[in-house]
DNA sequence: TCTATTATGTACCTTATAGTACACAACCAG
DNA sequence: CTGGTTGTGTACTATAAGGTACATAATAGA
């Protein structure tokens, strides 16, 4: 019995995210976030808070969808190593210039200096985390599938490493090719 | 014959680096700076120019001592397996919470949101293609130790790509053990 | 010692930005 | 239609941050 928003909360998150991902955490004005969605600041503000809760909410909705797509992938398929190479590859225009050049939210927050406040370093730790558990687990469960020297732990944290570094030198926009290349060589490391 | 400057500039630059490199360029105020250095801003202003202009002098130096060591390690040695990992060995410390989390102010930087300065971006580019190209070097010097499909162009590219990812994930500071493991799996790719 | 010149420190200005007060608009129940 | 309730837009406040004016201190040379 009151008035009704009059604008779908889920799709400014998406928008104040491309701001935030383009711009980092510190670099985004809520002028900028204003000007993105629409939307006048007492708006953002009764919705979600400020500026911290805001970017907190726009991570955890990017955190989500990632875990979510990779537990997909990552299930599908009889084999870890296709399963895992089209994952990969599923990122390839996001590590090239092809999606633009804003790499990863994730990984711009983990080097932006928001690290310092425990909300936020505590999430991309679980995430990275959480990636990384799911391609541990692949890995031991198509265990036979590998060599006896075969080691899912230690392979699967190199695999998030390349993964983290491909989405920083996305802002070099790489072509495609070069990425791609760098995914045969991961691939290696699976046998 | 006049007064003569009371403090070492590339002593300053060192202190600014270590605050940038803690707080990101954007989270960095002047006052940080000048409580680091014991500097006043007029002073600051009238040996390194204005906040970015100091902040590519921090950036040069830091990467001109990154290359510097790079050069010189990968050179020695008469094996590039052996002289790639003498190199990246000796990023352990930073890479693991031994050191503190900052990871690399270039790789922080290329993540903030000053990558729209395209005399940042620029540095940053032309950084990551002097490693590789040191890398690559070696590895093509080299290439009658490896077997006919070894590529050295893209092993260095992924090589790059660890390096940098490891430096994304110093931020949850691993131990070393963990990133050990990791070189040993990115030394399987040079055979 | 005196002077020209450059460094330093205080105190200030301007701008931008996070956050809010308040008046008004839109909706629903009765 | 009306009143209570909640969303929206304008306009404002407070603060912090980048940058600078200006007076003063320290040096080298005459």
């Amino acid at each position: 019995m009151a008035r009704p928003r009059s604008f779908d909360p889920d799709q400014a998150l998406d928008l104040a995210r491309d701001v935030f991902w383009r711009k980092g955490f510190q670099g985004t004005s809520l002028d900028d976030i204003t000007a993105a969605t629409g939307l006048a600041k007492p708006s953002l503000y009764a919705a979600f808070g400020d500026k911290n809760a805001l970017f907190l909410q726009v991570l955890d909705r990017y955190h989500q969808r990632i875990v979510a797509n990779a537990e997909r992938v990552l299930k599908e398929g009889p084999s870890a190593r296709d399963a895992i190479e089209r994952w990969l590859t599923g990122f390839v225009p996001f590590c090239s210039g092809v999606k633009g050049t804003r790499g990863c939210l994730s990984v711009n927050t983990a080097a932006d200096g928001v690290c310092d406040q425990k909300e936020v370093r505590n999430r991309i730790e679980r995430f990275n985390r959480k990636l990384e558990q799911l391609l541990r687990n692949r890995l031991r469960a198509d265990r036979t599938q590998f060599s006896g020297v075969f080691d899912p732990d230690s392979t699967a944290h190199t695999i998030m490493a390349i993964y983290l570094g491909l989405m920083v030198l996305a802002k070099d926009a790489p072509d495609a090719a070069r990425v791609r290349a760098t995914l045969n060589q991961t691939m290696r490391l699976l046998a």
